[in-house]
DNA sequence: CAGTCAGATTGGCATATACCAATATGGTCC
DNA sequence: GGACCATATTGGTATATGCCAATCTGACTG
């Protein structure tokens, strides 16, 4: 497979077109070259040793395990200690019960405001088609936006509808919530479908969010549903994990 | 303050009273050590520059670095490249809605049983009093239990109610189910309060989970009521976050 | 054939070192 | 006093190296 040619770390700041781009740390860039890697075996096979693997790579192996730790952390791979890394089998699925959602936060006198740090309407890839049950290629709207609690960023939100909808970005910005634009938008959401796990931040989200890459992140899907049981909704949300935790109340 | 004397890291086995207690990694004492001395300063307050700080813990600046990077993680610190380490504010809490829970997990044909870590009778510390709600030095029953699917450690579980209740340990170990068992012992549960955070794996917790120090976990406390609204359990439980995937359905 | 043991293999921990990047500091100039 | 700049300080990334500990392998032994 030969070493791998890594974008220079030194000073050169490439300007590229949209946002600020900063180069990538290059356990990162080893840790998405191990990405590719995996994606092409099967759950249980075996990566090579990894003082083999840094050279392969072209690093060492300090900065290797860095990659393959994150890997680890997030449950791609697992690890024994004098045999090898293994390629991880698919999470498991624990299914809980109700749970009633609300936009809003501001309830103890907290400053919230919300930054869009992207809209666009992109046609949907194979993995948002299923998420949002359309066809691939089909135009969708996306709001990415950054969730601020008293000036601190608290979490990367993603939120994708299956049908564009022209103007949503002025009136989310003015309105600040996004389910009480969709509801004047004549969008009702009567089903909801979530999950919580961890995940780990990239460069570009801890920027963002102004943590460490790395940082353990908890990571809430969404899925929202109409009347009819169509998807009009699935979001993702990336909270520091380090700033926030859930509670929730109910009776049986 | 001078520096620390460690635990020697060589081959020696101190087997101690209860339970294989391994000699844990250096880092991890240099972790505790970091956090007794947190815990003696104010949120906003820096802690010494790592160089200084390594040579004070008579560490290198590596193994001090990971120390302070699970500190991080963990949201105790907070670090700014070329200012300093600072100690982190207190969380903030999210409220959400209503949740109701049951114990099992065998739906989809998955092999479920507990094992048994730990049981005794305790007197309640600060801690554990305040969240019970009852006197400290009071007797309370504890209960820690692995949770294992397909053969999997799934969740490191430690349950405490308020009243000791004997026999109560034989009891789980045949029903396999405490919420079960406490129905026949007369206790009703029905007011549940639950908080989703991430928290890193400590040694001892990564022995009985089989991952890593420092992997990321989901830890949910749940504090239950009966009627009259007296507390009757609190539990924590720590999922791997690496295998565990919370789903939540709702109509609203 | 099964059991055992020595050695090789492989991941885990810790250190020393070098340099980059963001921040803080203090002096100079206007 | 305020703006600016060079420099020191401090955290962030990356490497090379050594040794420990768990595991695996294969030869040897009964």
């Amino acid at each position: 497979m030969g070493t791998l040619r890594f974008m220079s770390t030194s000073s050169v700041r490439t300007a590229s077109a949209s946002g600020d781009r900063a180069p990538q740390p290059r356990y990162f860039q080893v840790k998405l070259a191990l990405e590719k890697r995996i994606a092409e075996l099967e759950p249980g096979m075996s990566l090579p040793p990894e003082r083999k693997l840094a050279t392969e790579l072209g690093t060492s192996r300090t900065t290797l395990r860095r990659a393959l730790a994150e890997l680890t952390a997030e449950g791609v791979l697992s690890s024994t200690q004098g045999s090898g890394n293994y390629v991880a089998p698919p999470k498991l699925v624990h299914v809980r019960q109700l749970t009633s959602f609300s936009d809003d936060l501001g309830a103890a006198g907290l400053t919230v405001h919300s930054e869009i740090i992207d809209a666009d309407q992109p046609s949907a890839d194979a993995d948002l088609a299923t998420h949002l049950d359309i066809d691939k290629g089909a135009p969708v709207e996306r709001l990415v936006r950054l969730r601020i609690v008293n000036d601190e960023p608290l979490a990367l939100e993603t939120a994708c509808l299956p049908i564009p909808l022209d103007g949503l970005v002025d009136a989310v910005t003015t309105s600040g919530s996004l389910y009480a634009t969709l509801h004047r938008f004549g969008i009702e959401i009567c089903d909801v479908e979530d999950s919580v796990q961890t995940a780990l931040a990239t460069p570009d989200q801890g920027r963002h969010l102004k943590v460490a890459t790395g940082t353990p992140l908890l990571l809430i899907e969404r899925t929202s549903r109409d009347a009819d049981g169509r998807i009009v909704e699935w979001t993702r949300s990336f909270y520091r994990g380090d700033r926030v935790r859930f509670v929730a109340r109910g009776t049986l």
